[in-house]
RNA sequence: AACUCCAUGGUGUAACGGUAGCACAACAGAUUUUGGUUCUGUUUGUCAAGGUUCGAAUCCUUGUGGAGUUGCCA
């Protein structure tokens, strides 16, 4: 019972939607194209989500396929990082892995074709002399003084820069279009430079190459993609897409759509800046939690889960837009929330005396795994004299909104007793080092005492004795600055000096010893934390993937 | 003042000539053994001006604003 056109889909779903309706295509086929010259980011994953999330939705496929086109900039280490990515993001080439070096035999082929048609010449011209005659974006270009060499000449020319008898620069190959052409991309574009460089699957095979323009639709023809679904960048490219299509015998005619590329603020996302934040070491690396690769994301601790919630939340339109970072937030708790196990962790730990507690007595209490997954049951969780608290959990002089413990204040400590607090211990400076109270036995569980008396607050708590220490990494935005890509200066300038603070001496619940890495829990009233891959057993360190909406923080904010 | 594209609350996104809806954010309240979650409610929008039409966010015209493009990168 299918709605004809059921709500809210994409413009490019509604294409490929008229396009079956039609019988243009009957079925559907899309493809992923990174050049492997970097590590993929979240801006990827929007790609991701949509060409392979079409190709599940309309039974069709979606091929991976490497632009490898530009030996001088590309590595197998990209190659198996991107795989990675993709897969761990839950989506499958099956079969479809290609490269656009497969093609090369092909596409040289075809520039033969081109120049045999008189629709291709060598050109001689430096790149200055080619720049100089291009024109620009008001006036119109002026033809190469090489366009009008005859066919043979053309043919033997190319023959020998394959042969490698040039050096790099010396020669390109042109289509010939029109230089006086409103679209500068159209203006004899170069099809084939040479370039004396190792290529990282080729070897040494070749010396030309061909362009981005003369390879990715030849490349999705050979395919048979339906749908070429390009960022907003190519829009310009699109008419000389179309005029290689027309112009060589290709098998199929696939059809490039442009949708605009995500953004999000508080972020850089282009290639280059992200690469300059690993080179200076303002990161530590690709995988950086703070960063917004893929494989950062996934270091951080966000499920994938939630990066195709996110990816189909912001939707596929033409309008370039900047998502609010908080959206991302949303679709990580949201998952999380639902998913993560929850534990007692101190990040910031402030001694306590339960004075009327037993020396040598130990209690496990339950507490519940998960509560939006009853089913899951409960954990044991050890109780004794000595404890620790968050030191945000007490004040001294407390305001009349804060709920947790004060002097002569109760609490409930989470799952275990309503404790008071009698007296605040100091040092000779001053500084609090620790808390005696006292526990009610009457509220064992934590539940509430016979007398009616209730308490605003519960704490939680880690039981000294059997704490786990720990290193808790907390990470917050890269920038301070909304949209750091258009800041007068350096968007250097403009990063959040306290994008990481590590805290060395985190007590943990016990049970937290058997999280695998990788693996993101919930830190009860704290947030969502996971196993940092330099966690080990004797050395846990724990990454907060994000904090918890803390409407207690606004309230103190706001005084 | 070239060519191409875009314009709906604070941020995104729907509405395909017929009640401007949803999510995030914000604010208020209820529930709560997480100041979490959940639930309820509130605030805020069709870039402008004309035109077509019984009726326009939607179609037409003009204007305004923004983006991309002058690599032998992709």
């Amino acid at each position: 019972m299918s709605n004809p056109r059921s709500p809210s889909k994409d413009f490019i779903r509604e294409i490929i939607d008229e396009d079956l309706a039609t019988g243009k295509h009957d079925g559907t086929v899309t493809r992923f194209p990174p050049e492997p010259n970097g590590y993929l980011h979240i801006g990827h994953a929007k790609s991701i989500c949509l060409n392979f999330g079409i190709a599940r939705e309309y039974e069709g496929r979606c091929h991976l396929r490497f632009d490898d086109t530009n030996p001088a900039k590309e590595d197998t280490e990209y190659v198996d990082s991107i795989k990675e990515d993709i897969q761990w993001l839950g989506f499958d080439w099956g079969d479809h892995l290609y490269f656009a070096s497969d093609y090369f035999e092909k596409l040289f082929e075809w520039a033969v074709h081109l120049i045999e048609n008189g629709k291709a010449y060598v050109d001689d011209q430096s790149s200055e002399e080619m720049r100089a005659g291009r024109g620009d974006l008001q006036n119109p270009g002026t033809e190469s003084p090489f366009r009008d060499r005859s066919l043979q000449e053309n043919l033997d020319l190319f023959n020998r820069m394959k042969a490698g008898e040039f050096k790099d620069g010396e020669k390109v190959l042109r289509a010939k279009i029109d230089m006086a052409h409103p679209n500068l991309n159209m203006r004899d574009p170069v099809i084939y430079r040479i370039v004396h460089t190792e290529h990282h699957r080729t070897g040494d095979t070749w010396c030309i190459y061909p362009m981005y323009d003369f390879t990715h639709g030849q490349s999705d023809a050979l395919e048979y993609v339906t749908h070429s679904l390009c960022t907003l960048e190519f829009e310009n490219h699109r008419p000389l897409y179309e005029w290689f299509l027309d112009n060589l015998p290709v098998p199929s005619r696939p059809r490039q759509i442009e949708f605009s590329r995500l953004n999000l603020n508080y972020t850089v996302m282009s290639k280059r800046k992200l690469l300059q934040l690993v080179e200076e070491k303002h990161v530590s690396g690709w995988d950086d939690p703070r960063m917004p690769t893929i494989s950062g994301i996934r270091r951080r601790g966000y499920p994938a889960e939630s990066i195709r919630n996110f990816c189909k939340t912001i939707g596929i339109t033409k309008f370039k837009s900047t998502n609010d970072i908080s959206l991302l937030e949303s679709s990580v708790r949201e998952v999380l929330n639902a998913d993560a196990p929850r534990f007692m962790a101190v990040l910031k730990p402030l001694k306590i005396v339960i004075t009327n507690y037993p020396e040598d007595q130990v209690e496990e209490f339950d507490a519940v795994i998960n509560p939006e997954k009853p089913e899951l049951g409960t954990r044991k969780v050890p109780f004794s004299r000595e404890l620790y608290i968050e030191q945000d959990d007490f004040m001294e002089d407390a305001p009349k909104k804060f709920f947790r413990l004060a002097p002569d204040k109760e609490v409930r400590f989470r799952c275990a007793y309503f404790i008071r607090c009698n007296e605040v211990i100091k040092d000779e400076a001053g500084n609090i080092t620790e808390l005696h109270c006292t526990y009610d036995p009457e509220t064992r569980g934590g539940e509430n005492p016979p007398d009616g008396r209730k308490v605003k607050a519960t704490i939680h708590w880690v039981s000294a004795a059997h704490a786990l220490k720990a290193e808790v990494r907390l990470y917050d935005r890269l920038f301070n600055t909304e949209n750091p890509d258009s800041v007068e200066g350096s968007f250097l300038d403009h990063m959040n000096p306290d994008s990481l603070e590590i805290l060395a001496d985190a007590r943990l619940e016990p049970n937290l010893a058997a999280v695998p890495v990788g693996e993101t829990v919930q830190f009860e009233r704290l947030g969502y934390f996971c196993v940092d891959t330099d966690s080990t057993q004797e050395a846990p360190v724990f990454n907060r993937t994000v904090g918890l909406r803390d409407s207690w923080a606004k309230t103190q904010q706001k005084g």
